[in-house]
DNA sequence: AGCACGCCGACT
DNA sequence: GTCGGCGTGCTC
């Protein structure tokens, strides 16, 4: 007998492990590990889906095994490489097993059950995404059987007679595009329905598949650029675990424009010269069209781009192009690390410090740790770069685990930009410009006057708007969460940025009906206006969630500022990454401080490495550049270091720092996290668990809380959180699994507990 | 997630 | 007496 181990996809703790079904006869050659299956489960007729993880000859369970029903894929979609991968992140994240494989499968492939009778409440299971299919035509019947039927037909039905000529030299063949038939006979698609229903002929749904970046596929293929002497370096190196298909892990630490790119491109090159497959990971807001340009235009079809712009087919034509073995070269961002190709030889991180490289649900991995074992099953080296790199990656360059690279001139060897700080305790701002001190204001006019472009940084996290009374101090908040809501002028209305909730801007204070409702803080929108006052003729384009929310929209603006139809380019962060625009000699940030006012550890690493990278968008071409920084701490170490490019010197004095507060890299972190909507539930669970963890975890384990969450309440539900910073703790691992399992019980009566292994955000 | 079993309150 | 509330346990 005949056995397969099933994960169902019913996402429970007690559901998280393999079921056994029997393989019946008439699929036995079917099943197989990495294949979806559908299957009876419980009792009634429920169906669900299920993935098969590995098969036996035999069962140990006693009861009744029931039979696998159908199978969904002709091909495993998930190989046996992640389908051990799956198993590890489920372990390794606290999520379960059917979660992580999901995760690794395009939404195409996802499936939902669907009620095909109500009174039976039969259900059926499909797939989730609507795969792009034409109908084909082919022959069923004999070259005789066709000839009969020639004969047997009225002589002026001209279409059937047409249709029966095609179907007799379609005997024997492959099937043809009912579409491409019609066009060109001139057969109305009625003629082959009616021919169908007479079993003249099939028609069958073939998948048709798209070619997202097909266009850039057929452009001349660019040449590999001489290297600088650093670069040579990092190649050889690089390359030599290519060769010898060594698992080492390189940090390479390159400053803006030393030519990190080229030096991907060439390892990549290298590797497909062995016969091998490259991965390469960017940040989703680094893959750009100029980034996916230069991919393609030295590899051409043979890369297949994965990131969050792609609908749904699209992705779901991409990745099959991986699996099927067509695509050798991936670039993508985070969930790229899942690419399905087969014989990885390399792999690329860049931006390695990136916090979007961490998912923030569940199973809540970091890109960098699935490569990383990625890397070490298919003996390939992983190569991590960054202007700035994470503490942590840097930590274990200096250990001596990963290898470092240096690259720190710039290939055009132009200077860094200057930074000048302008300290906005003293500066003079007029008082009509707001946030734009006059240094700044003069320095976009000489700009503007060169016909050259800016970029303006505004931070906008805890730099939004808000909706005050100024009679009794009534702020608008959130009834859903614990938080004020956000003033949008372009709709006007209020809106939580939690839940979405959205609501009028109230005229008379609901609180002491006064009407002394003002409008307070910044945002872009407002800095928008302040410099159409302070430049009436200037084009300035806004780019920040608002103004991006639409698909394609970041591209829009980003081609729009590139051809010069606008002279500042005005945004919240995600203006600091990957853009290189040639013309743009002035870069401007609004506020470098919000991001040191968080309680986070990480807050000076975040505004070093922003700053950082937002200079080297100034001045990259001919043209010089220069950065002002305006700043409420100007003798803050993260702001001074970042204005004279001193990585090194940054990371040594924040070491110390981190190994004053027990922070990471000296220490492990993780999150626990208990949520209800009753705050006294919330609030006894997480005691109960932080007393769990004291009874269990060493004395050298620092337990952090319980505390309320920063926000406490968000969705109706009160939050509540742990910490636990440790350095070594062979038991973690089990009291953490042995914790989710018991309090899993309580989430009927409406607990929800999450974990988050080295959490970016402790607040 | 569903579905059944089982033990207590309030009804025809 | 029984109908049905939802706490608890199981699903190959």
């Amino acid at each position: 007998m005949a056995y397969a181990r099933i994960i169902v996809d019913v996402p429970t703790m007690q559901t998280n492990h393999p079921y056994d079904y029997l393989i019946p006869d008439n699929l036995a050659d079917q099943v197989a590990p990495g294949k979806r299956v559908v299957v009876s489960f419980g009792k009634g007729t429920r169906q669900v889906m299920g993935m098969v993880v590995g098969m036996r000859d035999q069962t140990d369970f006693d009861g009744e095994v029931k039979s696998v029903l159908r199978v969904l894929d002709d091909q495993p979609v998930i190989s046996a490489e992640l389908l051990a991968l799956s198993k590890w992140l489920a372990t390794d994240t606290f999520s379960f097993w059917i979660s992580c494989l999901q995760t690794m499968l395009p939404n195409a492939l996802k499936t939902e059950s669907r009620r095909l009778n109500k009174q039976t409440d039969e259900t059926e299971i499909v797939n989730k995404g609507r795969i792009q299919t034409r109908e084909y035509v082919r022959a069923t019947k004999t070259a005789a059987d066709y000839a009969a039927l020639t004969t047997e037909t009225r002589k002026n039905a001209k279409n059937q007679i047409k249709l029966l000529k095609i179907l007799t030299e379609l005997v024997g063949k492959d099937a043809v595009a009912l579409q491409t038939l019609s066009k060109q006979d001139k057969i109305p698609r009625a003629t082959f329905t009616d021919a169908a229903d007479k079993g003249w002929l099939a028609i069958e749904d073939h998948e048709y598949y798209r070619h997202p970046y097909a266009q850039l596929d057929d452009l001349p293929r660019t040449k590999p650029l001489h290297f600088t002497d650093e670069q040579q370096r990092a190649y050889d190196s690089v390359s030599q675990s290519v060769d010898q298909h060594l698992n080492d892990t390189y940090l390479l630490e390159g400053v803006t424009g030393s030519g990190k790119t080229e030096v991907y491109l060439q390892l990549i090159a290298r590797t497909r010269q062995e016969g091998r497959d490259a991965l390469m990971l960017v940040p989703e807001i680094g893959l750009t069209p100029q980034m996916v340009k230069r991919v393609k235009g030295r590899f051409g079809s043979e890369v297949a781009v994965l990131h969050s712009g792609l609908s749904d087919g699209e992705r779901y034509d991409e990745w099959r192009r991986i699996a099927r073995g067509e695509a050798h070269i991936v670039i993508g961002a985070r969930s790229a690390a899942f690419a399905p190709l087969q014989n990885l030889g390399l792999i690329v991180m860049d931006e390695e410090h990136e916090t979007s490289y961490k998912q923030d649900d569940t199973p809540r991995y970091h890109a960098r740790d699935v490569l990383a074992w990625r890397a070490k099953y298919n003996h390939a080296p992983l190569l991590l770069g960054s202007a700035t790199p994470s503490l942590e990656s840097r930590a274990r360059a200096e250990k001596g685990v990963y290898k470092r690279l240096l690259m720190p001139e710039r290939t055009n060897n132009k200077p860094l930009p200057p930074v000048d700080i302008i300290d906005m305790r003293e500066a003079e701002v007029d008082s009509y410009s707001g946030d734009i001190s006059n240094a700044l204001t003069t320095a976009l006019q000489t700009t503007m006057a060169r016909g050259e472009q800016a970029v303006l940084m505004l931070n906008r996290r805890g730099f939004s708007s808000f909706v005050m009374c100024r009679e009794c101090g009534y702020v608008a908040k959130c009834p859903n969460c614990d938080i004020s809501l956000t003033l949008h002028m372009d709709t006007h209305t209020l809106r939580c940025h939690y839940c979405g909730h959205e609501e009028a801007i109230p005229k008379i204070c609901p609180s002491c009906k006064s009407r002394k409702i003002r409008y307070y803080g910044t945002g872009t929108e407002k800095v928008e206006q302040t410099l159409h006052q302070l430049f009436p003729d200037a084009g300035v384009l806004r780019m920040d969630v608002d103004t991006t929310r639409k698909k394609g929209a970041h591209g829009r603006i980003l081609k729009a500022f590139g051809d010069g139809k606008a002279d500042i380019l005005l945004g919240t962060q995600m203006i600091a990454k990957g853009l290189d625009f040639p013309n743009v000699t002035l870069v401007g940030v609004i506020n470098a401080d919000t991001a040191l006012g968080l309680p986070d550890f990480r807050a000076s690493e975040r505004t070093f490495q922003l700053l950082t990278q937002v200079s080297g968008r100034a001045g990259r071409a001919d043209k010089p550049g220069r950065v002002l920084i305006q700043t409420f701490n100007p003798d803050n170490y993260a702001i001074q270091l970042a204005q004279r490019h001193d990585y090194e010197r940054f990371f040594g004095l924040e070491m110390h720092m981190r190994h004053e507060g027990n922070y990471p890299p000296y220490y492990f972190t993780f999150k626990l996290t208990v949520s209800h909507e009753e705050e006294d539930k919330a609030a006894k669970a997480i005691f109960k668990l932080a007393d769990q963890l004291t009874a269990n975890l060493s004395d050298q384990a620092i337990i952090l809380g319980p505390t309320r969450g920063a926000i406490a309440r968000v969705k109706r539900r009160y939050y509540y959180q742990v910490v636990i910073k440790y350095k070594n703790e062979p038991n973690l691992q089990k009291t953490l699994a042995d914790m989710l399992e018991s309090t899993q019980m309580s989430s009927r009566s409406g607990y929800q507990i999450a974990f988050d292994r080295e959490p970016l955000s402790f607040i």
